[in-house]
DNA sequence: GACTGAGCCGTCGAC
DNA sequence: CGGCTCAGTC
């Protein structure tokens, strides 16, 4: 192998604080970086690629890099790539765990009895599947529920359990102890699929090295340096892939946050970065605590609330950007007016020439959008909302890749299943049913036993000329296919087998925004020169990138902002049992409470120089108002770091709002000792069972609408009233605090009262 | 076989 | 509240 003079003074590494470049540096044996948030840790990450690249210390194609997301991924390849000035030829081992384990599996497949050519399974396809089974196993399936079973399976794979590997008590977790047998029958049915689910791609793995230590040993050959980003993110099958891997070179460098562990509830075991040095004997640990993104207040604030976590390595994050805004604390009324007043400091820093892309919302269930989208509606505010449903896990655009499937593949019977009737053939659940029952008696796959099937008089009338007619269809399309351009018979197939017009014909006001994303999954096709190659990277590889970019606020859950940073974030609905979120506390107890408190340092620490915090005393859940009390996440806040404001008058003179402000002003006063015995908390424990209990009901049954203030408003029909944006009208009807106004310029208009006033007061 | 309404239940969501 | 599933009806 190369030489080994290594350079430390070339240009990329200038400008790295001692501890980064320790890191960049320390190329042998195990590397744990902990990087504390805004530490610099992506540019670690890709100097110290660029380093061993630029030093031969390896050829790229003997880096193994591995990230959670094609994301992170995708920056890192671009961000190697300027560091080294363009010339990296591609690293072809840089990738998502998942996305690097098919590509080993496609080449050992035959070791674990599947084709090369596998098809990977979504959630969607394996709930499905697993109803089947259920069904068939005779167990009930609303007691025990294919979701459930899901999450068992899952969690078994992410754990590296095998059914073989597990204990007897095990399955015992679903329908009386048939847990292990449903996980085999599954298992099976998927080989015989030739399909794996997302979790097998690892499991696959582990099971092929452990079993063919010649097949191992190719890769120690192969890896001399192993990288892993969001270590504390891992799970522990992707632990053991990688400790297996990692025994060939010994170069293995993770880097993680423990503070920043938020994904335990999809397997990921913060033990790994915490276990990290007894793991990987001789490991060095290095910890960047240098941020560069955040105000003095702001991580005083982050640090101080962390604090509280016992489970942790510790790091002590410093900064030289001294002074900055304290985190503010806004106790406000209900969650229409937190998005009243949050719209309006937004308006307000537009005012003041900064952009609405400086800005993000980040909230912890995705509900809590709503009322900020309502809001900004209203308003005109622009708005993106980032998560959400993605682009390949729509309806409509899984529906079309399985009549992609149904062409590729004769033995899809998962896709078969999808689509032979949709839209609606008259082939209903009778067919089907009899369908897959020949399927399984003649041990032959969906399609395969229609055909079959159709000649005799099993399936009669409507049902079987409609499925003779589909099949003919598919034919034909794969005739077609021969001699066609992928694009071109995408688009003829979802014409030809009335999909659009399906959707066309459907009045819903989404499916238009269907027929669009349909377009858009042409032009994702055409990206790639065959059908083949699309679909080899449609389940794992392709998101697809967000539009241009304009001046838009950012709305998102606080999972997806980690990574990202903002100038000012907000951090509304932090109440006890929405923040920490009660269902984690019942779930997982002090573990669960220990991850949303790093939840919430991690939504504080994406500011970088505001962050403003909001609880409100009253929040509508599931439609029924409840009382909240502030979280007791405000309680452990280090004062020195907060505000308390009072910014009631601004907005919407409410005493009641001021009386909120005061009443948390003096129980914040006294509670910087432990949480456990903070006004809030003791507040919370005493009113907890009110609080989580159901709406309370009446005689006749009729949910009882708490009112929390008499929530009636102060106008009256006629009166004529003045509205910042859309000037005077007059008042056509009141619902509670909402107004329908008809404006004289702005026409009628639903509006809060707290947004206009008195035209004779103004 | 397809449509409609009652009942249920609810985080976060990469690959 | 609202989206989804399932049972009952045409």
């Amino acid at each position: 192998m190369p030489v080994r003079s290594v350079s430390t003074d070339a240009d990329y590494l200038s400008g790295l604080n001692p501890e980064q470049l320790e890191a960049v540096m320390s190329t042998d044996g195990p590397l744990l970086v902990l990087a504390g948030a805004g530490t610099g840790k992506t540019r670690v990450l890709t100097t110290r690629l660029a380093h061993i690249l630029n030093n031969r210390l390896a050829y790229p194609s003997q880096i193994l890099s591995v990230t959670f997301t094609n994301k992170a991924a995708r920056e890192m390849r671009e961000r190697v790539g300027k560091t080294m000035g363009e010339e990296v030829e591609g690293l072809p081992w840089l990738g998502t765990f998942h996305s690097i384990a098919a590509k080993i599996l496609r080449i050992h497949s035959e070791l674990v009895n599947l084709k090369s050519s596998f098809t990977i399974l979504d959630t969607d396809d394996q709930i499905r599947l697993l109803k089947q089974i259920i069904k068939a196993a005779g167990i009930d399936e609303k007691r025990w529920t294919a979701r459930y079973l899901a999450a068992l399976i899952d969690g078994w794979k992410n754990k590296g359990l095998t059914p073989d590997k597990l204990g007897a008590d095990d399955g015992f977790a679903f329908a009386d102890g048939k847990g292990i047998e449903l996980y085999k029958t599954y298992q099976s049915r998927l080989t015989v699929l030739n399909a794996v689910d997302f979790g097998d791609l690892l499991l696959h793995n582990i099971t092929i090295f452990q079993k063919h230590p010649d097949v191992l040993k190719r890769y120690h050959e192969r890896f001399r340096y192993l990288l892993v980003d969001e270590y504390q993110d891992t799970n522990v099958a992707q632990y053991l892939w990688l400790r297996l891997l990692a025994q060939g070179s010994n170069n293995v460098c993770c880097v993680g946050d423990d503070d920043q562990s938020i994904y335990g509830w999809r397997g990921a075991e913060v033990d790994n970065i915490l276990r990290f040095e007894q793991d990987f004997p001789g490991a060095k640990v290095i910890r960047l605590e240098r941020n560069y993104r955040s105000t003095e207040h702001i991580l005083g604030a982050a640090s101080g609330l962390i604090a509280a976590n016992k489970d942790r390595l510790g790091k002590t994050l410093w900064t030289e950007d001294a002074g900055g805004h304290k985190v503010s604390v806004t106790g406000v009324w209900d969650g229409p007016a937190e998005a009243r007043i949050i719209a309006g400091e937004i308006e307000n820093w537009k005012s003041k020439g900064r952009s609405y892309n400086d800005v993000a919302i980040l909230v912890r269930a995705s509900r809590q959008m709503r009322n900020f989208e309502e809001r900004f509606i209203q308003l005109g505010l622009p708005y993106r909302v980032i998560g959400g449903p993605r682009f390949f896990e729509r309806a409509e655009i899984r529906d079309a890749h399985a009549y992609l499937r149904v062409l590729r593949s004769d033995t899809d019977d998962l896709a078969f299943e999808r689509i032979v009737n949709t839209p609606k053939r008259g082939i209903g659940a009778t067919s089907i049913s009899k369908l897959q029952q020949a399927a399984r008696s003649m041990n032959v796959s969906l399609e395969h036993a229609t055909r079959t099937i159709i000649r005799t008089d099993e399936i009669r009338g409507k049902a079987r000329s409609a499925l003779r007619a589909f099949l003919l269809d598919v034919d034909r399309w794969r005739r077609e296919a021969e001699d066609t351009k992928h694009t071109e018979m995408a688009e003829r197939i979802l014409d030809e087998s009335g999909y659009t017009q399906m959707w066309r014909d459907n009045k819903d006001a989404k499916s238009q925004g269907r027929l669009d994303n349909l377009k858009e999954l042409i032009i994702a096709m055409g990206e790639f020169d065959t059908l083949e190659a699309y679909m080899e990277h449609v389940s794992l590889v392709l998101d697809v990138e967000s539009g241009p970019q304009e001046d838009e606020i950012s709305l998102m859950t606080l999972h997806s902002a980690k990574g990202l940073e903002f100038p000012l974030v907000f951090l509304p609905g932090w109440e006890e049992g929405t923040f920490p979120s009660q269902r984690s506390l019942d779930e997982s107890g002090m573990a669960g409470l220990e991850e949303e408190r790093r939840l919430a340092y991690v939504g504080i620490t994406r500011a970088r120089e505001m962050a403003k915090i909001y609880f409100a005393a009253n929040r509508q859940v599931y439609g029924s108002w409840q009382s909240s009390l502030p979280s007791r996440f405000v309680d452990e806040l280090p004062i020195q770091h907060v505000d308390v404001e009072s910014e009631a008058g601004q907005y919407n003179p409410s005493r009641i709002t001021d009386r909120v402000q005061e009443d948390f002003g003096r129980s914040f006063a006294r509670a910087q000792d432990s949480g456990r015995t903070s006004p809030g908390w003791q507040r919370f424990q005493k009113n907890k069972d009110q609080r989580f209990g159901r709406a309370p009901k009446d005689i006749e049954g009729h949910a009882v609408r708490r009112p929390a203030k008499g929530k009636v408003s102060n106008y009256n029909v006629g009166e004529r009233v003045f509205h910042t944006k859309f000037g005077y009208g007059a008042v056509l009807e009141t619902d509670g605090t909402k107004l329908t106004v008809d404006f004289e310029k702005a026409g009628e208009k639903m509006v809060l009262d707290g947004f206009v006033q008195r035209a004779s007061e103004v």
